[in-house]
DNA sequence: GTCTATAGATGGATAGAC
DNA sequence: GTCTATCCATCTATAGAC
């Protein structure tokens, strides 16, 4: 019986792969510059000469992380502005897709997203990304307090409590009881919501408009 | 006429404390291990082996920018919690207290407090600050939701969203528009508080009663 | 208190065998 | 695809003059 699923690459991939991870735990832990490759070779199990292998330069590791995490969050959020909802629920979707999103990926991401990495101007074509991210998340919050569902509040002092939400998403998961693991995602979309929400009463209203919103989110 | 107010040091401590803000700047932006002893010369306008006359290492100037931060905001929160008043006046007066130490401080403080250097093992004291802020952080959530003022919300997921406020409070300050800085600490405070309060209506209240808490809490 | 020169250590990356 | 050996750049820190 050949096999056809895994293609020609062999266990090629598989390490490439497993550097990713281990990459993005030590990089969320310890920042990009006070990891070794050595470290990311030992954590692997492989020789550190191995890893430029798979990939040509450290920076090309950090880079890749950038990539999967930052093109496929920009395509989520705009794909949501593009469609239909009250802006209070695409907020909701919106925080809770990327939660989950975050908590569902295998690599730990968004810590390195953080200041060092995004600062180094070698870094520049995703923080690029990183501002259109940022500028979808204002857009949603300025239709809201022009609908009048959010209150009268600086777009970009409550986007970065959304940032600040998101980025404290892994963190937090490490805290928290594993029963509520699954809810995380509610529970910070809710947290949000309540304090930028006029009439924080609409919550659930809010939530159960956004449920098919989060689901599409997700997928795409 | 003889100067009396500059003691004996002459402009020793002024290139010491220049080191200590050039040195937290650059921390802030690139991370600790992202920064090089040359950088922070260069920033000072000094040449890269004098800063070993100031200080004996490099981990001694973290070392310092940790003290100064971690020590009065432990003494601030402690001192706090053993006084009067509602949980929740108590954190809105921590939030907004905590932001205005933060924006007036002239070390570009708790982003290197995040991540990679707290982790460092090298550092453990300083974790252990870290840790009594957050565990006097939580002692006030979970007192509000004894008293039902704070809604049934997971103590940790909460101080998390504290926390992530305040880390933000340097990176959303050069955000926003300039007139509004000096509201920034009651700002951040109500919009945590507005999505923690069982009746956010009350927030109002629970600000002029924070009032007095907050003054108190900055001159501490 | 600051300088130049440099030692000593570490980390990213390459060469070439298997 | 992974290894050992090693090069070379960079960085922290020291030595010693001024």
């Amino acid at each position: 019986m050949v096999s056809v699923g895994t293609p020609k690459e062999g266990s090629g991939a598989e390490t490439r792969e497993r550097i990713l991870v281990e990459a993005s735990r030590l990089f969320a832990v310890q920042g990009y510059h006070g990891t070794t490759t050595r470290e990311i070779a030992a954590e692997v199990g492989i020789s550190q000469p191995s890893l430029f292998f798979h990939f040509p330069t450290k920076k090309a590791i950090v880079e890749e992380l950038c990539r999967l995490d930052l093109i496929p969050a920009v395509s989520r959020i705009e794909g949501l502005l593009a469609g239909g909802g009250s802006p209070a629920a695409k907020l909701f979707a919106m925080i809770a897709g990327e939660v989950a999103c975050i908590l569902a990926s295998p690599y730990d991401l968004r810590a390195h997203l953080a200041y060092e990495v995004l600062n180094d101007p070698d870094l520049g074509t995703y923080r690029d990304l990183a501002h259109r991210f940022d500028e979808a998340t204002r857009d949603v919050i300025r239709a809201g307090c022009d609908t009048g569902e959010f209150i009268e509040v600086d777009p970009a002092i409550a986007q970065q409590l959304v940032i600040a939400v998101l980025l404290r998403a892994p963190v937090t998961d490490r805290h928290v009881q594993p029963n509520l693991k699954d809810l995380e995602p509610q529970m910070s979309a809710a947290l949000v919501l309540r304090s930028l929400l006029t009439d924080p009463g609409r919550l659930d209203d809010v939530a159960a408009e956004a449920a098919p919103l989060t689901r599409r989110y997700c997928a795409a």
